[in-house]
DNA sequence: GTACGGTACGAACACTGTACGTTACGTACG
DNA sequence: CGTACGTAACGTACAGTGTTCGTACCGTAC
């Protein structure tokens, strides 16, 4: 396209304003990229990492980020790997493995909540990226150091990323609109239930108080080993 | 607007040059909004519905929608309820509580299927909307017949419907990335466990087979199967 | 010293959700 | 019968969004 030099009137003349007299601006990287996008995500939700004010935060233009991310796609992706990799793993125990297990789907979670939305995104697509596949290989580990068929480790494994995903994406859901009242919530709820018909919601008005029990840790951990015991109680079986 | 005059013949004289003419153009209302997003959000999925494309669809300009919705958001949570109120229930019956159990979790995932996006969206901020109390009714009501304790039934309820979503997110990502390729992208999966190093990655090398084993409907029913009888297991050894 | 490859950048495009002020309508009232 | 009024629909506008393009610049290889 033609440059349309545009004629601003009160231009000075010979204003070179490189700016090159900037100290020491560190150069682009994907790294850097990816560590800015997390620290916008952290501190004002996924909502806010927009190209735009990714670049604002390395003192740079939308564009430039381009060379290094194809799309801003990508580069969610991109902070989804580095959410995953953060997580410690657990060099496989047989005589602990339930803990361990325990110990790693809980650090999941916590990286997750660290980062608002990543569970979400994780869900919307799943990645398979080198830090997931690390993440899968050790929970296979623990499995099947825990005496799990392969089949059934395999798809115990699938279930229960699933369910650290869904528990962290409710999580911070129930934080972001919760956040008025320390209480998430708990209090609107009841009061829902109690509000409910008795004749058309009996089960909802005699469970009420058990749908509302426990916090959310104590319902984490009694889904993980649900979900292991249950596998575990078919293996029996058959 | 107020061109398009299109005198309609039988009309005495008089017509005023208003979009009055047309002929029976139903006036706007939520339900008119909701449906005419649900079916764009069916056959373009679910980033194509912007109120400019609803307001489209219905023949009208985008600020004319708010009138009915609120914003872009109460129009999804709108969408959703609509979702979740489609689906078929289930009378309780102590005798089939647990085929009772996966056929209405079934038609809970399909429901979200049809409409690709809405599990992601309930997952992201779960609604407790008329229809979704309706479902948990429901949900415990068959779970009671199968004898769960209370406490048992309303955890249990929370962990399934967390699966369902969790399930029906998955698989609504592995549709869209995998349209291409009929096999969803399982010979890429495949190929990608074939090139891991095979001391660093032993055992998904060696579970490879397993991850890759059996449908989406399988492993959902085999998930559902694995969490009541978790519930079961511990609540018969307590 | 000069040519070159790639990085940064500003501007622009086609969108988005939403707010505002103004029209047109059906209806209730004088 | 005429008129005023509340409300629904509308066009327009604004502030952003992701992304692309052409260009200006840098350090390096010749």
């Amino acid at each position: 396209m033609a440059v349309t030099d545009d004629p601003t009137p009160g231009d000075p003349a010979g204003q070179r304003r490189s700016r090159r007299e900037r100290p020491a601006k560190s150069p682009l990287s994907t790294e850097a990229i990816v560590d800015a996008a997390l620290a916008i995500l952290k501190s004002e939700g996924l909502q806010a990492v927009t190209m735009r004010r990714v670049a604002t935060a390395l003192d740079t233009g939308a564009a430039s980020l381009y060379v290094y991310v194809a799309n801003r796609e990508a580069l969610l992706a991109e902070m989804l790997d580095r959410v995953t990799a953060i997580v410690e793993l657990e060099p496989p125990d047989p005589a602990r493995w339930r803990e361990q297990m325990h110990a790693l789907l809980g650090r999941m979670r916590e990286s997750f909540l660290a980062y608002p939305g990543t569970a979400a995104l994780a869900l919307a697509d799943p990645p398979v990226t080198g830090s997931v596949l690390i993440a899968a290989e050790n929970l296979l580990g623990i499995l099947s150091a825990g005496g799990f068929t392969p089949r059934d480790a395999a798809w115990t494994c699938d279930i229960l990323v699933l369910v650290v995903q869904a528990v962290a994406s409710e999580d911070d859901a129930r934080r972001a609109s919760g956040g008025k009242h320390f209480s998430d919530g708990v209090d609107e709820l009841r009061a829902t239930f109690d509000a409910l018909p008795p004749d058309r919601f009996p089960m909802l008005r005699s469970h009420a108080e058990e749908m509302l029990s426990g916090d959310r840790d104590e319902r984490f951990h009694f889904a993980i080993d649900v979900v292991l015991d249950g596998v575990l109680a078919r293996a029996a079986r058959a």
